[in-house]
DNA sequence: AAGATGTTCAACCGCGTATCG
DNA sequence: ACGATACGCGGTTGAACATCT
């Protein structure tokens, strides 16, 4: 059995916005907020239109201090870190660039920056061989690495259930340069990639067991205007730390690192997209991580190196473990 | 000029999660 | 604790427009 609809289809107009609605739902909210209900915002607002679409057509177009247009090198240089570090996480983009829409960013990344990219690369190395997926062919680790082989590994401190479709995370990162071995199709370039996302990376112990990023005082944005930007510490909503990552023993001998990009459990077990699970995209994280470390070095290099320089720089990210 | 093909982007859909009673 | 409801997110769709043949 299906969930409930939202809303009363058969009442609902639907497709592109008028400009009269537009201006009825700018009225409405500018004069009396949201409310914080969407479902019976539309109803009050004299609209024919289903709450989430209210929502959206707020969110992405009609909320102040939207941008559109052109992107700038800059906000491709974020998107394509960022995508190669945490995957199709677009709200978690989006904070990281004012007024542009998570949307906006997916559309942009699927239309044109995806190709841009590709065109950065020389014609041999355009379509990279395809990164085993955690849904085609055998997992790339099928014995998981001992933590001293493999210093950046998913981690669950509370379940020994295998990670069936996480195992490509389990990429050797190393820090204190004893050689690994991993097999993947391109084990040098998603190393190297790795390592040099990482190390572009300010990160430094601050408490016991909490690394910070980046550098200190946080502005953000984000489609709904809330601040999802990383993570402000222990109180902060579960979606703010969306980007969360729990590190453990990764910057000394014995530690064990760990990257969790699942929104809502430790050692990623629930991640259904993004980066460990599906991967819909003609080129993938790993695709895109290959390009950004091994296109020219006057674009792609400065993706990696300008990040903090320019951008994270004003950001704080906190991850526990 | 006209049809075919490609591109863009606003909007929709369904799912996971948070919240509330 | 549990079910209902609402929110937010990411993937997908399709109409409009642009370019090609």
């Amino acid at each position: 059995m299906g969930r409930a609809p939202c809303c009363d289809k058969a009442n609902v107009k639907k497709g592109p916005w008028s400009p009269e609605e537009d201006s009825k739902l700018k009225e409405y909210i500018e004069k009396y907020g949201t409310g914080g209900n969407w479902i019976a915002l539309p109803q009050k607002a004299g609209l024919k239109r289903c709450g989430k679409s209210c929502r959206l057509r707020w969110l992405n177009y009609l909320r102040p201090n939207i941008k559109h247009g052109e992107f700038s090198d800059e906000e491709d240089r974020i998107i394509c870190t960022l995508f190669a570090s945490i995957g199709s996480r677009w709200s978690i983009i989006a904070a990281q660039l004012p007024g542009r829409t998570d949307n906006d960013i997916k559309n942009y990344w699927n239309t044109k920056l995806k190709k841009k990219l590709m065109g950065m690369l020389p014609p041999s190395q355009r379509k990279p061989p395809p990164f085993p997926s955690s849904h085609q062919g055998p997992p790339i680790q099928s014995q998981p690495l001992s933590y001293k082989e493999c210093s950046l590994s998913y981690y669950s401190p509370t379940t020994t259930k295998s990670f069936s479709g996480l195992e490509s995370m389990s990429v050797p990162l190393n820090f204190s340069n004893t050689t690994t071995s991993l097999a993947t199709n391109n084990p040098s370039s998603l190393f190297q990639t790795q390592e040099s996302w990482l190390s572009s990376m300010q990160y430094y112990p601050v408490k016991e067991n909490l690394l910070m990023f980046g550098s200190e005082g946080s502005t953000c944005s984000s489609s709904d205007g809330s601040c999802t930007q990383i993570s402000y510490g222990r109180e902060v909503k579960q979606e703010e730390m969306g980007f969360q990552s729990y590190i453990s023993n990764g910057l000394e001998e014995n530690q064990k690192f760990m990257l969790n990009y699942g929104s809502n459990s430790i050692g990623g077990q629930n991640v259904t997209n993004g980066y460990f699970g599906e991967i819909p995209l003609d080129y993938g994280i790993e695709d895109v991580k290959q390009l950004i470390s091994s296109s020219s070095p006057n674009c792609s290099h400065s993706l990696l190196n300008n990040i903090d320089e320019n951008k994270t720089q004003e950001k704080v990210t906190y991850f526990y473990y």
